[in-house]
RNA sequence: GCCAUGGUGGCGGAAUGGUAUACGCGCGCGACUCAAAAUCGCGUUCCCGUAAGGGAUUGAGGGUUCAAGUCCCUCCCAUGGCACCA
């Protein structure tokens, strides 16, 4: 009786037999073609694992089995990135300890996860909220501190009202919550920061060399902003106050007649100290505070200001500029100071609005536009030809061809000098939250910073605290944390009360799966032995992963994040390279319903049903099958069944028509006993899913697998070698399934370390071709001739085609041949 | 508004300037069955035609070419990113 295709049998078999061999588990230290596959590992919710995690994690997978395939000892781990709010409001809601249900999130997820059938090494996994974990966390935070990346000041950062706790820029970036959509509220507190703009330039360069989505790198190019200008030392008349004022566009800088300043400005209390514009001033400050508080600002129909009643003094003999408030500048950018000209839509429009005197310094060099940008009814900008009328030195000049020029002579007068501005700005890692790692800080009785020291890392959560978010950290409700402190460095000392961003454990568990130690380290032995983040003979071998698949939503946090730390880490010697990940994919997101998949929404669907229903591989194949990998799609599983099928009948194939007898792994050699086109076909489709894999194009390679099936249930028997071919071009894609083909085949060992198939390119082209005829570019005919036919054979024959000849009765002008594809006839009119 | 990517059957989608609609879903007809499911066979872009064949067709409109889904121009639509950064 031939059996019929079981995936809950066959996949757990399979799943058991990998572990008890430990297929997966890469040996390190002697890998001699390492391949470091990444992907990004998930948090350890309490909702089951997702349609996403498998639409990253299975093909990903699929790839990295390709790799295997190809010879290379492929490392392929996986953790868990387990700080974070989730877990802590949770606790907040039931009463549960984030670490508790954080380490069963875990177990239930890494059950979930094995039943995946991914390469998973699970040997080297990693939990970023255990001790052994975070106790690098905070020894990075040490040493961003010793090297004095790492800076402490009060400043207004982002704050979530709802979550209670600060955010990062790249968290708030539409001036909502990341995570719960709140509008984000300035509150002044004191925070850390990492100086990631001292990166800027370098995180920028290096962005050329990487083999990233361009469209990622093109995100970031935009995240960190460069951009060149001018910086201008400048006087406040009447108050002993020098101010720098950024340009990036200095060609018309002596047509400036005003300058303004944001309302957010430390300097505008200074201004208005003791005048009588303080109180309406204040009233405006207040105002625009509110308005942008409340929603977003609009540019267009929210340019506001007032005058400070101050003027910046006569900077270039051109006169002084009254300094107004003005809604539209950005406090934190440049210097939140702006010297204004009518060569500006923006400053054009507020002095039109204000009635403020404009000047120019550049005209068009077409009249008629001349006339009207000289009776200032429309702005002029950033006109490549336009053309300077001053400083006389260069008038004449075009706007475009002047720029270098202008600067020298703003350098040689003594007016400014040349600048590099980024809109980047320093990673705030501070968070008021409790489920984090501890900043490792300590103050003294005066309050004075002072690093805890490496040996009385890790420096423990404590857990005797209150969750509920008050605005203020729940550490500082820690007696134990305290009595602590205060008994390791005196009387007096407070500790830091705040955690750090989640961002920051991320920011280099590429380099924990590799420690040498492994995750095993017991935290209570005194002497933890690894003195550093990774064994640099491990760093050396594996960095930089080779790939790193995950979601398009980290392009400017988590993957800028890295990117900085694996560069200071180089900078401070313990690892040898800049770039952590030297290529990077991200797949597609799937949709449900037509919108991203939430819990708030409603529309989140569980793969449990399916992978139960149809098994990991029929469920992973079919996910591959929608569409290419990268694009994603809307969920419907309304198709499932053409997979199915496909596994069902391939079974069958191998059940019912695989030659009996003669077992035994050929290799890939001899392949005999089919006719010529199929073996073709074979040979094409070797070629085809190889090629198609190692573009990570899933859904074309599925669709050659199946044509290739449709090819073959046409035969009588299948060959043995035939057999365990086409069980290992599925192997990548189907890795349980691949594995039984491949016992029934009488292959030896696992079908994971067999070869990947080579191909014959002799055996690519049939013995005959089809040649299709065009006249006047309209399909005619098509005719099989011989593979060796002449071109004029070919022609000949083409003439005499019964539905050609018709059409070509007037006479033939012109005759076209391609080789093997097609003739064309351009027919008398 | 700016930048990027895309728009192909009823649906997901395929196509180095060279047979558009592969592969799969769905659907129709038939076989098996008391029946249904499953399975198997045939068909399936649209229009005319029993067929042979003809015509139309890759968001719209132009262009280049013997030949355009593919290249160029204009426009429309969708998605993603950016958007007061001087």
């Amino acid at each position: 009786m031939p059996r019929s295709y079981d995936p809950s049998t066959i996949e757990s078999k399979w799943q058991k037999r990998w572990e008890d061999a430990g297929v997966y588990k890469t040996d390190l230290k002697k890998a001699k073609d390492p391949y470091y596959g990444m992907m990004m590992f998930p948090y350890p919710s309490g909702d089951r694992l997702h349609i996403g995690h498998w639409y990253s994690y299975a093909p990903a997978d699929s790839y990295y089995r390709f790799m295997r395939m190809h010879g290379k000892d492929v490392f392929e781990p996986m953790g868990f990135d387990a700080f974070g709010l989730p877990a802590e409001n949770h606790a907040v809601k039931t009463g549960v300890h984030p670490d508790a249900s954080t380490r069963k999130n875990v177990d239930t997820m890494i059950l979930q996860l094995k039943r995946m059938g991914c390469m998973f090494d699970w040997s080297r996994m990693v939990n970023t909220s255990t001790p052994e974990y975070y106790r690098w966390t905070q020894w990075l935070f040490l040493q961003m501190y010793s090297h004095k990346l790492c800076y402490h000041k009060e400043a207004n950062v982002n704050f979530c009202p709802s979550c209670q706790t600060v955010l990062a820029n790249e968290q708030a970036q539409d001036g909502t919550c990341e995570r719960c959509g709140t509008t984000v509220v300035q509150k002044p507190l004191t925070q850390w920061f990492w100086k990631i703009t001292q990166y800027a330039e370098k995180l920028l360069k290096n962005l050329d060399g990487l083999d990233w989505p361009e469209k990622t790198k093109t995100m970031q190019r935009n995240w960190i902003g460069r951009s060149e200008g001018v910086k201008f030392k400048e006087k406040i008349k009447d108050l002993n106050i020098e101010v720098e004022v950024f340009d990036t566009v200095p060609q018309t800088f002596l047509a400036q007649t005003f300058t303004v300043i944001a309302p957010e400005h430390s300097l505008v209390e200074k201004l208005i100290q003791g005048t009588s514009h303080e109180k309406p001033v204040q009233e405006f400050v207040e105002y625009i505070r509110k308005k942008k508080a409340g929603n977003r600002f609009n540019i267009q129909t929210d340019m506001e200001g007032i005058f400070t009643g101050r003027y910046i003094e006569n900077p270039f003999g051109t006169g002084d500029l009254p300094i107004w408030i003005a809604s539209y500048v950005v406090a934190d950018y440049g210097t939140g100071i702006v010297n204004c000209s009518a060569h500006d839509e923006r400053d054009f429009a507020f002095a039109k609005k204000y009635g403020i005197p404009l000047k120019l310094a550049m005209v068009p060099p077409d009249a008629e536009l001349r006339a009207k940008v000289e009776n200032f009814e429309v702005a002029y900008c950033k006109a490549p030809d336009g053309i300077l009328i001053d400083p006389p030195e260069l008038a004449g000049k075009t706007w475009h061809h002047a720029r270098n020029e202008i600067i020298d002579y703003i350098e040689e007068e003594g007016f400014g000098t040349r600048t590099v501005h980024f809109r980047l700005r320093d990673w705030l890692v501070s968070r008021q939250r409790y489920w984090g790692a501890p900043i490792p800080i300590v103050y003294d009785p005066e309050g004075n910073p002072h690093p805890v020291p490496e040996e009385h890392l890790p420096w423990l959560l404590p857990t005797d605290v209150e969750f509920k978010p008050t605005g203020k950290s729940p550490l500082y409700y820690s007696k134990e944390f305290r009595e602590r402190t205060e008994k390791i460095f005196g009387k007096g000392w407070t500790p830091e009360f705040d955690t750090m961003d989640t961002f920051v454990c991320s920011s280099f568990y590429y380099l924990m799966y590799l420690q040498s130690e492994g995750h095993g380290m017991k935290m209570e032995s005194k002497k933890m032995k690894a003195e550093s983040l990774v064994d640099p003979h491990m760093e050396k071998t594996w960095m930089p992963a080779d790939c790193y698949v995950g979601g398009a939503e980290h392009a400017c946090m988590h993957l800028i994040y890295a990117r900085f730390v694996m560069m200071a880490l180089k900078d401070f010697g313990f690892v040898s390279i800049e770039e952590p990940f030297k290529k990077v994919v991200h797949q597609g997101t799937i949709t449900h319903k037509g919108a991203k998949m939430s819990k708030s929404r409603g529309n989140v669907v569980s793969p449990d049903a399916f992978v139960d229903r149809h098994g990991s591989d029929v469920f992973r194949m079919y996910l591959m099958f929608t569409g290419p990998y990268t694009d994603g799609g809307d969920w419907n599983d309304a198709g499932i069944k053409g997979i199915d099928r496909f596994v069902f009948r391939l079974f069958r194939l191998f059940e019912e028509k695989l030659e009996k007898g003669n077992k035994g792994d050929k290799g890939n050699k001899g392949l005999k006993g089919l006719p010529a086109a199929t073996m073709s076909k074979l040979h094409a489709t070797i070629k085809k899913v190889g090629d198609d894999i190692a573009q990570l194009h899933f859904n074309t390679a599925l669709s050659a697998l199946m044509s290739l099936l449709n090819e073959l249930e046409k035969e009588e028997t299948i060959p043995v070698d035939v057999g365990q071919t086409i069980a290992k071009l599925l192997a990548p894609l189907a890795p349980h399934l691949a594995e039984e083909l491949w016992e029934m085949t009488g292959g030896t060992g696992f079908i994971i370390d067999q070869h990947w198939p080579a191909f014959d390119p002799k055996l690519l082209k049939s013995d005959t071709m089809t040649i299709v005829v065009q006249v006047n570019g309209k399909l005619r005919a098509s005719m099989e001739v011989d593979a060796k036919a002449s071109k004029e054979e070919i022609i000949a024959a083409a003439k005499e085609e019964e539905n050609v000849k018709k059409y070509i009765a007037g006479g033939i002008k012109k005759e076209i041949y391609v080789q093997g594809k097609l003739v064309s006839f351009v027919a008398e009119s």
